[in-house]
DNA sequence: CGAATCGTTAACCACATGGTTAACCGTAGC
DNA sequence: GCTACGGTTAACCATGTGGTTAACGATTCG
């Protein structure tokens, strides 16, 4: 769902990891790095990336290789641009209209 | 800041104002109808959206129109147009990485 | 003026979120 | 085999979030 995109984006630290990941694959120690908050509170917020389906995880040795899951981000993505559009198409109408009203 | 966009965002009643909004201006009770939620829960959305400068209100009479603020909206979305210019360019690499690596 | 309308504020409640420490599990290396 | 390493799980705690009902404030209309 879009709305679990958001929800995992809505925390900068995840928003950080993708961040990292958007450079390539990385273990979690690597991708989540001098965040400055306890092993588990990061394990957390993977869970929550991996749940919602914006990070993917594959266990290799005793490292967790994180990747990321383009499609599901893509969805969050595609409702921004279309608001986006409405706004491009839409602004000077809106404002001219509530200057409008206000008279 | 970035991440109040995304948090404002986050809940799907207010996406749902967004959206609404998107389409023009309205009032409250207009850009409100339908949620299935009491007046009270309406009220402290829009403060989140107000809040996070995502939504403009301007008091008409009894009346509060409500509008939206595109640039704060477009710093998230440019967020998101970052990374998936990110994605587009490695995702293919990213997999051919993690083939590669787990033989 | 009095009543209806639009919307907010206050007080409260249940549950989710984000963090901690302590303990644990599986793999790698000596 | 034992220890170090990478990471998770469990239990707990403080705070935030999202909802409710009740009451209120300001504007409009008869």
């Amino acid at each position: 769902m879009v709305n679990d995109s958001f929800k995992a984006l809505s925390h900068p630290i995840r928003r950080g990891i993708v961040e990292r990941l958007g450079e390539g694959p990385a273990t979690v120690g690597d991708a989540t790095a001098g965040f400055g908050v306890s092993k588990p509170a990061i394990s957390k917020h993977l869970k929550v990336l991996e749940e919602t389906g914006v990070v993917r995880r594959e266990v290799r040795g005793r490292a967790h290789w994180l990747s990321l899951e383009p499609k599901v981000l893509g969805e969050a993505a595609d409702w921004m641009d279309r608001q986006r559009a409405l706004w491009g198409r839409l602004f000077d109408v809106v404002d001219e209209y509530l200057k409008e009203g206000s008279r």
